[in-house]
RNA sequence: GCGGGUGUGGCGGAAUGGUAGACGCCGGGGACUUAAAAUCCCCUGAUCUUUUGAUCGUGUGGGUUCGAUUCCCACCACCCGCACCA
C-alpha cells in the first residue's frame, strides 16, 4: 500500500460500479441457498433524501449484506410510494405536472441512495405510479370487491368550500382548510370502503404470533382495534320506541339512573322541532375537538321529556341527548350508571339523578356511601336483587344469559375500528377502476381494459378535483349495456399503495400482480425496518391486505412482516436568534457553550434536541456530509453510539471521529503482513470472541454494541506485534466491517490481493476452543464492596478460591480482625466475604 | 384521563442479580514537527487524601438479597400513543 490514506472520493463509486457490474444484489429466487427478506420502508419521493431515510436504510443494509456473508440468497429491494399530495401541490404552486415533479425526485433521490452504497437489488425497482403497477392494484382491487371485501356508501367528509376539496383531517387546522383558510364543512359523500373489520379478529389474534414485533406497536395496534365485549339491548321508551343502548357492563345495571344518547342519534333529530332541543345538538357539534377542550369539556345535556323503562324494575328514567355520547361507537346511546362510570358520575352530579352503589368491596359495604368518583374496580354487586352477591363477572354473564333467553337483548362484541373509507377526490393517485351507468348502476371496468389510466393533461388552475373536471376523461361506455357512461373519478388512499407493495417486490410477472409461487419463495419479509409513526395505518392497512389477498385464494400468507423494527429520528439541536426564525447548523457556529450567527456575531440560542425537520431548519444534507467524509464514515455513525431503537443525535465531531477510524482501519489494514509468523493466543482468542460477538449483535440490530466490539478488536490488533495471529485478527476485522463499511472493506481486500469481492465473502469461521478463556479474573468482596481481584485458572474450586480470597492482604486488611461469618463464591465469577 | 416507555459521568451510551461507567465524543497533559495538520501515548464520575487508599455514586424514598443499574412497592420528571369508546 502505497498511498496511506483512503479515498472515498475516488474508491466509493468504483466499488458501487464494480456491484453494479457484477449483479452482486440482484436476488435470484431459484437459488436452493435459505432466503432472506430484508425491507425497509421505501420513500416517497419528495425530492431530497434525509438522515433519516440514511439511518433507516443502513440499518437494513447492515443486515442485508450480513445474511450474503451468511450464505443466504438476499432479497433486499428499493422502490417509491409515488402517488400522494405533495405532488398535487407542488403542482400547483410551481406549475409543474405531479408526474413530472414525482419523476425527477425519483432520479434525483436514486443517485443519492446508489452514492450511500446500498445493497440493493434495483432490477427489481418501480414506483406506485407506473401504470403497471397500479394497474395490477386496479386488479386486485376488483378481486376483492368480487370478493365482497368493497362497497360503498355515504360517509361524511371535510370539505373545503374554497379549494372545492376533500380534505384529510390533519389539513383541517382549528376547523379551517390548511390551505384557504375558510371554514371547514361536513359534507355527505359517496364514498367507497373496504372491509377491514370483516378481519378485525384475525387482525387482533394475529398480533399474538409477531413475536418479534415491539410491544409497543402490538399494544397500539390492539388499542386501535378496540375490542370490547358487552351485551346490546333496548330500552322501552315512554313514547312506544325503543332504544337500543350498548354496555360492557350490564352486572351494574341496577345501578342505572338514566339514558343518555348522542346529538346525532336519530331520536334526538326527531326532537329537533323543539328550538331548545335543536340549540343544543348544534352547541353539541360546535364543540372543539382538540385534546385540552375534550379533557376540559363539561358534560351537558338536554332532557328530552322522554322515559326509559328499566327491564327489572320498571322504573321510568329520564333520557338524555348529552355531549359526551358518541354516534359512531356501540349504539350512539348508553344506559348511564353514575357509581360506576366517571362520565355518568359527573353527569348525575350536574343534573342531580341518583347515584346508587351497586359494587362494593364486600356485601357488608353495600350502604356505603360513593365518594367523590365513580368506583370502576372489581367488586361484589350489591342492591341489585337476583344480583347480590354474586361477583362483577358472574353478574355480566348472568344478565346476559337472561336477555338472552328473555329475547331482550343479546352478548355482543363492539370494534374501535372502522371500515376502512379509501376514496380521496384528488388527481394524482390511483383510479377506482368503476363506472357509473345511469342503466346498470355501478359496473367494474373489464380486466382486459387495465389499467385505466390517469390523463396527463390536468389542469391545477381551478379549484376541485381535476379528474372531475377534464373534459374528455370520465366519460365512457358501460361494459354491460354499452350506453353512455361515466368513470368513478375518486382515487384510492394512497395507502393501498403501500399495503402490497412488498409482493410485487417478491414476484413483478407483466401479466399479474405477483406470482404465488415467488410469494411462497420470500414471503413473509423477514425483518421489515421503518418508523414509528407507520405504527397503525401502515401497518395495520399491510396486514389486513395479505389477510384478505389469502382470504380471496390468492396466496397462502397470513402475516407479511415476520420481524418488525421501528428505529429511533435523527435528531439535531435547533438554533435561532430571539423569537427570530430558525437558523440552520450551517448558519450557526459554536464557540465553546456559545453559538454565533457567521455574518453579524449575534448570540444565537441552542434550543432543544428534536427531530431533523425542514421547519425547525435543524437538517443536515448527507450528500455534503457524503462529500465531505465519504458512504463508510456516514453509515459507521448511523451504526454507532445509539442503540437503533432511540434517537441518533447527529454531530459533527461524531462524524469526524468515524472519519478518524475509518483511515485508522486502513492503517491497520496496510500492515497486514503475509510473512508474519508465530502465535498470539490472546489476540487470537479475542479475534475469534468478536466473530462470534458481532454477529450476534448484527442479528439482535445491536448495531451499537456491534460497533463497540469493533473499535475494541481493532485496538487490540494495533497495539500487537506481526503475528499469524494478528493477521488473523485484521483479516475478521475487514470482514466484521464489511456490512458496515463495504467500500473501505472492499478496497482493502483489493489491496491484500483478493480478486473477488468481499461483498460475496463468507462471514469468518470460529473456532469455539477458543471462545472461552482459560484465566477469569475473581472479585473479591467485603461488606459489598469490590476489595481485590484474583486472576485464577478458569474452573478453579471453590475451596480454592475462598482461601485465596481470605489470604489476601487487601482483604485481611479490611476485615481487620472481624470473625467471617459466611462466604460466598461463585466459580469463575466473586467471593463475597459476609462479616 | 387511559395505556406504554425512558431516567446511569460534561454528552451518546455499556453492563438486565455478581468488579458500574465497556466503546465513542468532548476536555486535559505529553511525544513527533522549524511550525501546523495528521498520527501516537497517558489522564479524564465526585469528594477527601502526599501516596497506599477511603467514602459517596445508576431520578427519589422504601423493600427483597451475602450482593440490586438490574427484581418488588410507592413517588417524581420527561417522552410517545390513544382519547368522552359506554
Amino acid at each position: 500500500m502505497t498511498e496511506n490514506r483512503f479515498d472515498p472520493s475516488s474508491a466509493d463509486g468504483r466499488w458501487q460500479r464494480a456491484w453494479d457490474d457484477a449483479g452482486t444484489f440482484t436476488a435470484n429466487s431459484d437459488s436452493d441457498k435459505p432466503k432472506s427478506y430484508i425491507l425497509e420502508m421505501f420513500p416517497y419521493p419528495s425530492g431530497r433524501i434525509h438522515m433519516g431515510h440514511v439511518r433507516n436504510y443502513t440499518m437494513g443494509d447492515v443486515l442485508a449484506r450480513y445474511k450474503k456473508m451468511q450464505g443466504h440468497e438476499v432479497l433486499h429491494p428499493m422502490g417509491w410510494d409515488a402517488f400522494g399530495m405533495p405532488a398535487e401541490n407542488a403542482a400547483m404552486e410551481k406549475k409543474v405536472h405531479p408526474g413530472a415533479w414525482t419523476r425527477s425526485n425519483i432520479e434525483a433521490m436514486k443517485e443519492q441512495l446508489q452514492r450511500i452504497g446500498f445493497a440493493l437489488d434495483w432490477t427489481r425497482e418501480f414506483a406506485t405510479c407506473d401504470p403497471e403497477y397500479y394497474g395490477h392494484e386496479q386488479a386486485l382491487f376488483l378481486d376483492m370487491y368480487a370478493g365482497g371485501l368493497v362497497y360503498r356508501r355515504s360517509s361524511e367528509v371535510n370539505w373545503d368550500p374554497v379549494d372545492m376539496t376533500v380534505l384529510a383531517n390533519e389539513q383541517v387546522i382549528d376547523g379551517k382548510g390548511w390551505r384557504s383558510g375558510a371554514e371547514v364543512e361536513k359534507r355527505k359523500l359517496d364514498q367507497w370502503f373496504l372491509k377491514i373489520t370483516d378481519f378485525a379478529d384475525e387482525l387482533l389474534d394475529g398480533l399474538g404470533d409477531l413475536k418479534d414485533w415491539p410491544d409497543k406497536v402490538r399494544l397500539m395496534q390492539e388499542n386501535w382495534i378496540g375490542k370490547s365485549q358487552g351485551l346490546e339491548f333496548s330500552f322501552e321508551l315512554s313514547n312506544g320506541a325503543q332504544l337500543p343502548v350498548y354496555t360492557t357492563r350490564p352486572d351494574t345495571i341496577f345501578g342505572a339512573s338514566f339514558c343518555a344518547i348522542a346529538a346525532d342519534h336519530p331520536i334526538a333529530q326527531e326532537l329537533a322541532d323543539n328550538p331548545a332541543a335543536a340549540a343544543f345538538i348544534e352547541e353539541c357539534k360546535r364543540g372543539g375537538t382538540t385534546a385540552a377542550e375534550l379533557e376540559t369539556a363539561e358534560k351537558l345535556g338536554f332532557d328530552t321529556g322522554i322515559t326509559a323503562r328499566h327491564p327489572f324494575t320498571g322504573e321510568a328514567m329520564p333520557v338524555f341527548i348529552a355531549n359526551f355520547v358518541l354516534m359512531d361507537y356501540g349504539t350512539g346511546a348508553v344506559m348511564g350508571v353514575p357509581g360506576h362510570d366517571q362520565r355518568d358520575f359527573e353527569f348525575a352530579t350536574k343534573y342531580d339523578l341518583p347515584i346508587v352503589r351497586v359494587v362494593a368491596s364486600d356485601v357488608a359495604q353495600a350502604d356505603a356511601p360513593m365518594g367523590s368518583e365513580a368506583e370502576s374496580g372489581d367488586g361484589v354487586i350489591v342492591n341489585s336483587d337476583f344480583l347480590d352477591g354474586k361477583s362483577v363477572d358472574e353478574a355480566k354473564a348472568e344478565i346476559i344469559a337472561r336477555a338472552e333467553s328473555g329475547g331482550w337483548g343479546e352478548g355482543t362484541t363492539v370494534w374501535r375500528l372502522r371500515d376502512w373509507g379509501i376514496s380521496r377526490q384528488r388527481y394524482w393517485g390511483t383510479p377506482i377502476p368503476f363506472i357509473h351507468c345511469p342503466k346498470c348502476d355501478i359496473v367494474p371496468v373489464p380486466k382486459d381494459q387495465l389499467p385505466v389510466t390517469l390523463p396527463d393533461d390536468v389542469d391545477f388552475e381551478t379549484p376541485g378535483n381535476p379528474l372531475e373536471r377534464h373534459p374528455t376523461w370520465k366519460h365512457t361506455t358501460c361494459p354491460q349495456c354499452g350506453g353512455a357512461a361515466e368513470r368513478e373519478t375518486d382515487t384510492l388512499d394512497t395507502f393501498t399503495n403501500s399495503s402490497w407493495y412488498f409482493l410485487r417486490f417478491a414476484s413483478q410477472p407483466a401479466d399479474a400482480p405477483f406470482d404465488p409461487a415467488e410469494i411462497a419463495k420470500w414471503m413473509p419479509v423477514q425483518h421489515y425496518i421503518g418508523g414509528i409513526e407507520h405504527a397503525i395505518l401502515h401497518l395495520l392497512y399491510a396486514r389486513f391486505w395479505t389477510r384478505a389477498l389469502s382470504h380471496i385464494g390468492k396466496f397462502d400468507v397470513k402475516e407479511p412482516f415476520a420481524a418488525l423494527f421501528t428505529q429511533g429520528m435523527v435528531t439535531h439541536e435547533t438554533y435561532r436568534v430571539g423569537d427570530g426564525p430558525w437558523l440552520s447548523p450551517a448558519e450557526v457556529k459554536i464557540e465553546g457553550e456559545k453559538a454565533f450567527t457567521l455574518d453579524g456575531g449575534d448570540e444565537v440560542e441552542r434550543g432543544r434536541v428534536v427531530k431533523m425537520s425542514k421547519s425547525k431548519k435543524n437538517v443536515v444534507d448527507p450528500d455534503n456530509i457524503i462529500a465531505n467524509y465519504g458512504a463508510d464514515a456516514v453509515r459507521w455513525f448511523m451504526l454507532s453510539d445509539s442503540p437503533p431503537e432511540r434517537d441518533l443525535p447527529w454531530s459533527e465531531s461524531g462524524i469526524e471521529g468515524c472519519y478518524r477510524f475509518v483511515q485508522r482501519l486502513w492503517r491497520l489494514f496496510g500492515q497486514y503482513d503475509a510473512a508474519a509468523s508465530g502465535e498470539d493466543k490472546a489476540l487470537l482468542r479475542k479475534a475469534h470472541q468478536a466473530v462470534v460477538a458481532v454477529a450476534e449483535d448484527i442479528e439482535a440490530l445491536g448495531f451499537n454494541k456491534a460497533v463497540a466490539r469493533i473499535y475494541e478488536l481493532a485496538a487490540a490488533a494495533e497495539k500487537a506485534a506481526p503475528s499469524e495471529s494478528r493477521n488473523f485478527a485484521i483479516r475478521a476485522i475487514l470482514h466484521l466491517i464489511a456490512p458496515m463499511m463495504p467500500h473501505l472493506a472492499e478496497e482493502a481486500h483489493a489491496v491484500m490481493g483478493e480478486t473477488a469481492l468481499i461483498a460475496d465473502a463468507a462471514w469468518p469461521a470460529h473456532d469455539p476452543a477458543l471462545l472461552v478463556e482459560d484465566e477469569v479474573t475473581i472479585a473479591v468482596q467485603h461488606k459489598g464492596k469490590l476489595r481485590d481481584t484474583l486472576t485464577v485458572p478458569k474452573g478453579a474450586s471453590k475451596d480454592t478460591l475462598e482461601a485465596l480470597a481470605l489470604g489476601s492482604e487487601k482483604v485481611q486488611r479490611s476485615l481487620d480482625g472481624a470473625e467471617v461469618r459466611k462466604v460466598i463464591v461463585v466459580p469463575d465469577r466473586l467471593v463475597n466475604i459476609v462479616t
